[in-house]
DNA sequence: GCGACAG
DNA sequence: ATCTTGTCGC
């Protein structure tokens, strides 16, 4: 699998990996027990760009037992443009380069990506896609749907009869964001988590802090 | 062909 | 995502 796609870019190509990325993710979702305790070390990443053409990756973890937590920022030059349907292969290589080296220092339980997971077109967005490079549970937290055909009361909504994830509308009067497995986790725990992680509006813990901090790295302010 | 389209 | 100050409102 293309999981960099270093060589050169082009849709034919990333597609035909994303087929082979929502196979992986599908098979380890219906064979594999995922065993998440209430200790788990929890980290997010997130990416951020400057008008100068670099992207800017930050990955920051946090350790529940410890109260404590640890962050790396990277910065790279963009390889390739915005595709909808394609950020994974924007974003994947700098952000796995980020996480691999708070790995280093700490380890990682959950990672929580800016993108969706399977509730993409070919159920292989950005998370499921960093999720597999790095082999670790992957949930994507979206602020905007990108594919689905229906949405029901609960919030679940799907995409060719497969339920790909689930509004987030907690808080109350917050932004509602759109929670889907990214790799190796069920929607039910995905959700539940990401709900008990955003007791504020805005982003959820530590997403939000990846988020600002790789913004004040491309304004050069960190 | 037309419109939609994560970040 | 980024370009951008002040401003309306809880």
């Amino acid at each position: 699998m293309d999981m960099f796609m270093k060589r050169r870019f082009s849709i034919k190509k990333a597609k035909a990996s994303q087929l082979l990325f929502k196979e992986k993710a599908f098979a380890q979702l219906s064979l594999i027990k995922t065993y998440l305790s209430d200790n788990i070390n929890i980290a997010a990443v997130d990416c951020a760009f400057t008008k100068g053409k670099e992207i800017i990756a930050s990955a920051v973890a946090y350790r529940r037992e410890e109260n404590d937590a640890f962050f790396v920022a990277i910065r790279d030059k963009i390889r390739i443009p915005y595709i909808p349907g394609f950020l994974g292969f924007r974003e994947v290589p700098v952000a796995a380069a980020a996480v691999s080296i708070l790995r280093d220092f700490v380890d990682i339980d959950l990672l929580l990506v800016d993108g969706h997971g399977i509730a993409h077109p070919r159920f292989s967005g950005s998370a499921t896609h960093l999720g597999l490079a790095l082999d670790i549970p992957t949930i994507g937290v979206a602020k905007s749907l990108l594919v689905y055909d229906k949405i029901d009361e609960e919030g679940n909504f799907f995409y060719k009869g497969i339920l790909i994830g689930k509004i987030l509308s907690y808080p109350e009067n917050a932004r509602k964001l759109y929670i889907s497995p990214g790799y190796k986790i069920p929607l039910e725990k995905a959700f539940e988590i990401v709900k008990n992680l955003r007791k504020k509006p805005g982003l959820p813990f530590p997403l939000n802090y990846a988020d600002k901090i790789s913004k004040k790295v491309a304004k050069d302010e960190l």
